[in-house]
DNA sequence: ATAACTTTGGA
DNA sequence: CCAAAGTTA
């Protein structure tokens, strides 16, 4: 038995606890690892200077390094990654052919993009005999593993988590163990050698001035960080000046940390009583959810989830637009938001709902606009869950926020950042503003506004909308939609 | 020989 | 989590 497989990874950069990989190990000789810098993907990007694609190729290195090391552990010649740049289909084909390889493992997608490019890499080697499977990696409870007593999907979050917390076994957390099999590691191909970011037409972001730890070491270091302070989660964690939260998303994304491990740690303290454990585990249900719900509803990608809200008119308002994408909106907290995302990145979730419900419910437009900006500049852009975080800002998702409740952006500021950390480290122009008036310096009076020394208009803009009349705009919006369904 | 305990696979 | 197989006193 000299059968070899050809496992192919995407967004699940790590050699260890890996479905696919565990698998091609068990039932295979000898083992290769590919990852395909996907032109289908990279092509379409608007920029050459992509921190995703940064972070990516960093991770890939890494890779490498690790599966070397796996396979030197257990004693084996092989290990090592080879790395292709292409379309999917031909590299993974041509691959596939000149390595004769019997089977292509990989970890299963649930974005019908990637649905279509999987389905046509399995035809295009089926066509050559080769097999291909893919294996639950992503998530830890798929679409047909957390149904209600009719067998249907849910649709609303709270009764789905009941479920999910149930189904949410010991096994179900179990790490894939890949150490043990790791001997049947293949050596790669003599004269593979890894792209440089130039060879794949992109330059250097940021990044490294972020100190954003990448590849699964990089993972792991944000994770023993955060372990300490995991029990202050459900308290810090909506405040964006504090650091409250993981800053796992982005690993989670491309998968330099596996959901398992997380979600064990997290359980694991959750059945102790820590409340922190049990809001962090709750999120990762709601990670869950969000795939669960794309699967079963990929025209939310396009339209919204309840298609009555496709009716709702939203407004073309080009210099709102503007203003909300250059972070200039005259509202400090959805500017030093904004101003968050567009030089790291990142941005936290409280503020996505902010920012959010600000372009949404204050500037009256399309949250289709806000999630395709998201998408071209969040570290952690996952379609998914960034689709469902939009719906439900706008209120046309499954268990959105209801329309006729409207995040007020100033009130907003005062509960999350009642000091104005976070306010003062992205709009260093307010610095001088006192705490009371940081929140909406439009609201100082000339004589407060000559004491501290800002020029309302010129070193900040004055807001772009009135709070209360948009408000009442987007009531009317929304009104022809019927009375709410309850009233809280 | 066998009950008790450990390891492994299951996906 | 459970079942099956392997290990131990």
């Amino acid at each position: 038995m000299q059968a070899s497989a050809l496992v192919w990874l995407r967004r699940d950069l790590r050699c260890h606890d890996h479905a696919a990989l565990y698998h091609a190990l068990r039932r295979f000789e000898r083992v290769y690892c590919v990852f395909v810098f996907d032109t289908d993907i990279l092509d379409a990007l608007p920029t050459r200077c992509d921190r995703r694609v940064e972070f990516i190729h960093a991770s890939v290195c890494a890779l490498d390094e690790d599966l070397r090391a796996l396979a030197a552990r257990s004693g084996a010649p092989g290990g090592g990654l080879i790395v292709r740049h292409g379309t999917a289909v031909q590299c993974i084909v041509q691959l596939a052919r000149s390595l004769g390889v019997r089977e292509v493992l990989a970890n299963r997608d649930y974005e019908p993009a990637a649905l279509a490019r999987d389905r046509r890499v399995a035809d295009g080697l089926a066509a050559c005999g080769i097999a291909f499977s893919d294996y639950k990696d992503q998530v830890l409870l798929e679409q047909g593993e957390v149904l209600n007593q009719l067998g249907q999907p849910y649709s609303v979050f709270t009764p789905y988590k009941r479920t999910w917390l149930q189904k949410l076994d010991a096994f179900q957390t179990k790490p894939y163990p890949v150490e043990r099999h790791a001997h049947h590691l293949a050596v790669p191909p003599a004269g593979e050698r890894l792209p440089t970011l130039a060879d794949l037409g992109f330059v250097a972001t940021n990044l490294a001035d972020l100190q954003l730890p990448v590849g699964s070491r990089g993972a792991q270091q944000l994770l023993q960080d955060f372990l300490p302070r995991m029990a202050a989660y459900k308290l810090a964690r909506d405040f964006p000046g504090r650091k409250g939260v993981s800053y796992l998303s982005v690993h989670l994304r491309f998968g330099t940390v596996s959901i398992r491990q997380l979600a064990s740690l997290a359980a694991r303290q959750a059945a102790q009583g820590c409340e922190g454990a049990q809001t962090w585990l709750s999120e990762l249900a709601w990670r869950d959810f969000y795939f669960m719900i794309l699967w079963h509803h990929p025209h939310v990608v396009t339209q919204a989830f309840r298609p009555e809200y496709d009716r709702v008119q939203w407004d073309d308002a080009p210099e709102y637009w503007q203003a909300w994408c250059a972070a200039r909106t005259g509202y400090p907290l959805v500017d030093a938001a904004m101003r968050q995302l567009l030089q790291t990145g990142y941005m936290h979730n409280r503020l996505r709902m902010v920012v959010a419900s600000f372009l949404t419910k204050d500037l009256g437009i399309d949250w289709r606009r806000g999630e395709r900006f998201f998408a071209q500049h969040l570290n952690d852009y996952d379609l998914a869950a960034n689709n469902g975080g939009w719906q439900w800002a706008a209120s046309t998702g499954c268990d959105a926020q209801p329309w006729f409740r409207i995040f007020n952006p100033v009130a907003q500021s005062q509960k999350f950042d009642p000091d104005g950390r976070f306010i003062r480290r992205y709009l260093p122009e307010l610095a001088c503003v006192p705490d009371k008036h940081l929140h909406f310096p439009a609201g100082m009076k000339p004589l407060e506004l000559q004491a501290c020394g800002l020029r309302l208009g010129i070193d900040y803009p004055l807001p772009v909308v009135d709070h209360a009349i948009a408000r009442e705009r987007t009531l009317m919006r929304f009104h022809f939609l019927g009375r709410p369904r309850e009233a809280s």
